[in-house]
DNA sequence: CTGAAAGCGCTAACAC
DNA sequence: GTGTTAGCGCTTTCAG
């Protein structure tokens, strides 16, 4: 099948009568090209149907121009966001992605980083599984110097840049506004503490509630793998508990509609009875009755500034300087969580 | 930074008082290979943490291990489903995924396949852009034989496979469905007709009316972008008909959902006055209320059953045989469209 | 079963 | 401004 014959550098070179060192500066806009014989090299590619081998350029210059992402699962909703966002920006300066999944599993994510490794690529973003406590797993590329960008779900390390939202200040919001709501026993559903995203949102959620006087219960807080199920299961424990909570805060969106849909069938009022937040602004959150509170993530533009932080550090536009990126978040109140009824 | 040297085969051979040529064999279980000196090749491998230069095999072997793949957007439910498959059954293999996005336009489209090219893809999996109406701009890929695969939004090619489920016959039993519920004035919001997915639903709803005795009327049929945005703007038009449709076959189940939710604000009971049905099993079709009834399509098993044909065409395990795959679908019947209450 | 040697296509000193 | 040349690290005939 494979029968056209490739064109390289040397037929052009050749139908030219220049040398391929010359025809190679040519094609990459090298300064010290004429004009005239930059166009005629390039028109002579485009009659002759010249394509590059990147694996010769890459294994001459040891550089891929790819990127490597390792993300814990790819099929939700924000994870897409983020990988678009870093497609767009990846493509625009001419890296490619290569993309793939630990399904929150260490080990997964150690053959992932191996994979990557031996696909040369020039610098890593990752965001973390549910079962990585630490990052030496990351030291093939850590010692060679290769860049490595966490975004999400990260890992404070002197040498990495971690891109973020400000998880603890956005928990304390979402408490406090559900205490402003005149919650006071408000449960917590919450992933691994081990990750950031969790650890600091549940001290956002404790550090609100004892700002307010509400003393810290760790019976009121559940962790679980945020899952459509697992919200469905906290729920039933959470209905099952001698005095009700009058307030939920969720982790992630996914739980929270989860919880507020077996809080309807259990017949509970929301939100009069049980106030619901959730997180990330999943378009589920729209469509839930009620509609549901929670934080917005802007996720698009997480991997659009993880990619382009990533590029510039390649590119050697900056030295090892910033060390974590924090990006903002807003909260999305709506009416699972607001009791005074105000304007909508 | 990039400090620590790189071990080659060259290492490993001068190590063991070996060619490398027989390093190279060792390291990928050449037959020809004692046991015993291969595992002495794979040994000093480890110890000298030595890691494969894939370009330098690639140039060599013109082979990337590398598929791409061209969507025409990453950040919808169904298409992270499909990437997630592709991803798992791409890396058991050991091949890697590039992944692009056309956005919906046919020029980034050609863009995306000219990067894809150049980085000497092995194989690509498709899905066209919303207004690609053929694929010449894929000759590029064809003429040199490498293998393109066209899933979900294909195009009828003598060279290409193509991954569908049968949207004909899935928008027959949708449109069948409402009329058994007693719909008499179907409205169908569909997608751009250039579209094979678009196109078969549009005949399969057009059958089922023409089979029911219930004729065809082409102002009875929306296209559009499919956006929440555009389910809102076409609903807004449906309720401006003098006479009310009783029936709303959405083409996927994003306008489903916002069609819905513009109908409740209007006062309209669903399914009562108007019943609706979407497309695609999309986790809002369980959370909007009334739950919608809608077509299961398995992203997932599309992705990996994608993945897996590409593959076994270049592993040369099979000619070029097979032309169309398709993929089972099935309704599922929920309260947005059912009016003769039975069981649930 | 192992080795020698050529070359995949490109880039970057270094020359002129 | 352009040419010469030496590899980047691997695979694969061909020989033995």
């Amino acid at each position: 099948m494979n029968t056209q014959k490739e064109i390289t550098i040397y037929d052009i070179a050749e139908a030219l009568d220049l040398s391929p060192a010359t025809v190679s500066r040519g094609l990459k806009d090298h300064p010290a090209i004429k004009k005239d014989t930059r166009k005629k090299i390039l028109d002579k590619a485009k009659e002759l149907g010249y394509q590059q081998n990147l694996f010769a350029s890459n294994l001459r210059r040891s550089r891929s121009n790819t990127i490597g992402v390792i993300v814990p699962r790819l099929n939700s909703y924000f994870m897409s966001a983020v990988i678009s966002g870093m497609e767009k920006v990846a493509n625009a300066a001419g890296y490619n992605l290569i993309i793939s999944q630990s399904t929150e599993s260490k080990e997964k994510e150690l053959a992932n980083i191996k994979t990557l490794y031996n696909s040369r690529v020039d610098g890593l973003l990752v965001s973390l599984a549910y079962d990585s406590e630490d990052i030496n797993h990351f030291d093939l590329f850590l010692n060679k110097g290769i860049p490595l960008i966490f975004f999400d779900r990260v890992f404070e390390h002197p040498r990495c840049t971690s891109i973020v939202i400000d998880n603890y200040k956005a928990g304390y919001e979402i408490t406090s506004h559900l205490i402003s709501q005149g919650c006071k026993r408000i449960a917590h559903i919450t992933g691994s503490v081990i990750r950031n995203v969790y650890a600091d949102r549940l001290k956002g959620y404790r550090h609100a509630l004892v700002d307010n006087s509400i003393p810290y219960d760790e019976s009121f807080v559940f962790p679980c793998n945020l899952s459509e199920q697992a919200g469905a299961d906290v729920t039933q424990r959470l209905l099952e508990m001698p005095e009700l909570p009058d307030g939920v805060f969720a982790a992630n969106d996914t739980t929270a509609v989860s919880c507020i849909r077996t809080l309807k069938q259990a017949g509970i009022k929301i939100p009069e009875q049980i106030a619901v937040a959730g997180f990330n602004n999943d378009p589920l959150s729209k469509v839930i009755e009620p509609n549901l509170t929670t934080m917005n993530y802007p996720g698009q533009e997480m991997g659009e500034l993880a990619a382009a932080t990533l590029i510039r550090k390649l590119d050697n536009k900056e030295g090892t300087s910033l060390n974590t990126i924090v990006l903002h978040h807003n909260m999305i109140v709506r009416e699972s969580s607001l009791r005074k009824k105000i304007n909508l």
